[in-house]
DNA sequence: TAGTCTATATATAAGCC
DNA sequence: TGGCTTATATATAGACT
């Protein structure tokens, strides 16, 4: 869509690559702005020029508290679907290996893992229900400071993440 | 772009809203597959649709494993930058609350804290280099099934995200 | 790097399958 | 949903500031 049609492969001149970027970086968000007003979806964008530093750009008219937010508000059923809790476990085990590497002490191997396995079962939970009730008082991250909120806002996504690529991985 | 103007609101009709949604995806992701190869940058997009699964998108050209690897393969000098260690010891002190409720014991507090200080600046630091090693033999996430490194990579993504969201609220 | 100006390439609305 | 088709709205190449 210009004077000329353009081919498809890195743009060597640096000055026009900059340039080309800036005004698809711009057309981009606008495309996204428009589908998320439209089809009433959420969107994150996430974008790395090779000079400039990194953005992440969400629709101004859905903040990113809002999607999260509304992510934490899904009915108990939808969440038990995304959410599955197997995964949930395994990402809380990830997250805490300090604790599980103890299997060789004194005590029978096998009932010290079911044991574990209900612990964890219930934290995983706790750290779910932790990232919705604070989600859920979550407005304008933009006001933030507080890092450690940050931090559970961004946990809360990337669990997430890791269903999405579950799912895509699954389905092939 | 059609045979009409629309108007940037909300479509209510659902069979005309979802019909929409797919074609903007399709019509955004091309964007962002067109400007990451013209650009050479990295680009993220997730997209969750009211009705459809939520969808991780990244182009082609640029596998979700190589933006990482990228991010983690820059110079000791940017990565100072980015991952600055106060920052990095909050994520990680939020990551394993256990290890830090216990100041009430008999021992000195000061003494404690400074003493986890201490280890939590050298438990960072090899989180880190633990993410960096792994993502640098990462070259296909598609045919990756083990959950455990899939979450080192989101780790990984969130400590940017962090990141990235802490510069945009600095910048105001 | 970001904006302005036009001509032109592209995306997409509506409609139908 | 996903793919046509065609008319039309929009994005953007190139040149310049």
């Amino acid at each position: 869509m210009g004077r000329k049609k353009i081919e498809l492969k890195k743009i060597e001149c640096p000055k026009e690559k900059s340039s080309k970027f800036s005004k698809r970086k711009k057309g981009l968000l606008k495309k996204a702005e428009e589908m998320a007003v439209l089809c009433d979806s959420d969107i994150i964008l996430l974008v790395f020029s090779p000079t400039s530093k990194p953005n992440l750009f969400y629709p101004h008219s859905r903040p990113l508290g809002r999607i999260l937010e509304r992510l934490s508000n899904m009915s108990e059923y939808e969440r038990e679907e995304r959410f599955d809790l197997s995964t949930l476990m395994k990402l809380f085990k990830n997250k805490n290996p300090n604790e599980n590497h103890n299997h060789s002490s004194g005590r029978d191997e096998v009932q010290l893992q079911e044991d574990d396995k209900v612990i964890e079962l219930g934290e995983a939970r706790e750290l779910l229900d932790e990232n919705t009730s604070i989600l859920r008082n979550w407005q304008d991250p933009h006001r933030v400071d507080d890092l450690a909120r940050l931090t559970i806002m961004e946990d809360h996504l990337v669990s997430i993440l890791s269903l999405i690529k579950k799912v895509q991985i699954e389905q092939g």
